[in-house]
DNA sequence: TAATAAATGTCGTTT
DNA sequence: AAACGACGTTTATTA
């Protein structure tokens, strides 16, 4: 029984050299890392074509590629998880062709030549938590209402109403009845107009006074003078302060993203 | 004059060994690879946490970069373009601080052990052309009214209006003056809501009848309802043809519009 | 800088 | 599978 190699790398490899450690990588099911000069077809949902240079090609075991420039936080290509890998010696040289049924989407590489091929064996189990998240500002604001302000009462959350779901519904401390929306970074016109629709639909049903507020760690400049214009309420809150709230509550954070 | 060579690759790499090829691709501006069993910290816009692991970090000569897991398309954690990167040896493993002053955000990563660390000097001058874009749409229905309908004559495109532009603005064969919204995938409400809003600004300019078509491959169920309330129409068209339309134009590639 | 809209958006949840 | 909305969306473009 041999064991395999926790990694496998390989410095300016041949074409065949390489095909033969891609071929392993892909149907060992291991993380293959190429760099190398080549181009690249696509046609999908849309279809691109890149001319020669050299980039850095990611094929995971889950069937996502990624072709990667020396620049830029997002790749050149790609294709989702869940696409087949096929490759084999071309006239151009060595071709990986990433095929996904849906969409019928097709990736095609082409490497004239390699400076480096590799096959990583990655065991990654590590648990992943993203905090602040809007949904963790209604939280905080549920359990210590004063986040809002001083006598707040929440009595629903995520209502459902005619056109989407109130954030935190409750009443001030003189019992008028108070819609809060809140929104995780700068709050721009458009999260003032989604406030109306809920103050239209609220303001109809209850004929009575009501107060709106928006919360938010700051207010673009077009928002203000929409807000001002229907007369509602600004609250400066920060997703930050609302994370440190909740962890003096204690417990784990709410955003868990492996439940 | 001592040339640098083209990449350096480790395997098993001592903590130290990696601290030094890091900061030397860095500092030379390289693309650097490292693979190995890491945590990540990151706070910014949000915050967040990924427990033990073994991943991929690439970070870019441009300042952004990449810590991915064996599976998946988008990285678990990321830095934009710009960032600026810090690396040192601490009491956990190796360090690699990416700090970008807008929003300051912070990703810190520490690796406990490495498998695999790199520099590579990409040259990449490639040209990249999408094709089946929305703007090729757009050319395409330009050059080709009848893609449309018959007797169609655009008059603008990208006519500025108060919020935003019209994609295509023209004539009917009765002359009847009309929007057009495209979208290269199935228009949903939003799509008809962005549509209404140009209709709203011409309507009130002109006060005589105007048609709204809104162009795609198709039409989700909520988009039809709102739709059909507004009065306005629909006329499919996928991204595929316009694009075939374009080339059968013959010339140069479509997306040229970048004039 | 802010706003606006496109994207091979991706990624969840819900119907 | 379709629809809908959120995203550390990112990216491009314009005022």
């Amino acid at each position: 029984m041999e064991k395999q190699p926790r990694q496998i790398v390989f410095e300016n490899p041949s074409l065949d050299e390489a095909l033969s450690v891609v071929k392993s990588g892909i149907s060992h099911k291991k993380m293959v890392i190429a760099a190398g000069l080549c181009t690249v077809e696509y046609a999908g949902r849309a279809s691109s074509s890149l001319g020669a240079g050299e980039r850095l090609v990611i094929l995971k075991p889950d069937g996502s590629a990624l072709v990667h420039r020396p620049k830029d936080y997002s790749p050149v290509n790609w294709q989702p998880p869940g696409s087949l890998y096929q490759t084999r010696l071309g006239a151009d040289g060595l071709l990986v062709r990433i095929y996904r049924r849906k969409d019928h989407e097709v990736m095609e590489i082409t490497f004239s030549s390699l400076r480096m091929v590799s096959i990583l064996d990655l065991k990654d189990a590590g648990e992943f938590n993203l905090y602040a998240s809007e949904s963790d500002m209604q939280q905080a604001i549920l359990f210590q209402p004063s986040l809002l302000e001083e006598g707040f009462r929440p009595i629903t959350s995520e209502r459902p109403v005619d056109p989407g779901f109130i954030d935190i519904l409750g009443v001030d401390k003189n019992n008028v009845l108070t819609v809060v929306e809140i929104k995780r970074v700068k709050a721009t016109k458009k999260a003032v107009l989604q406030l109306k629709k809920y103050m239209d639909v609220i303001q109809h049903d209850k004929g009575r006074k009501v107060r709106a507020i928006l919360v938010a760690p700051s207010l673009a400049g077009g928002a203000l003078e929409v807000l001002a214009t229907l007369g509602y309420e600004f609250k400066a809150l920060s997703p930050q302060v609302c994370a440190d709230a909740l962890k003096k509550r204690g417990g784990k954070p709410i955003t868990d993203f492996f439940k």
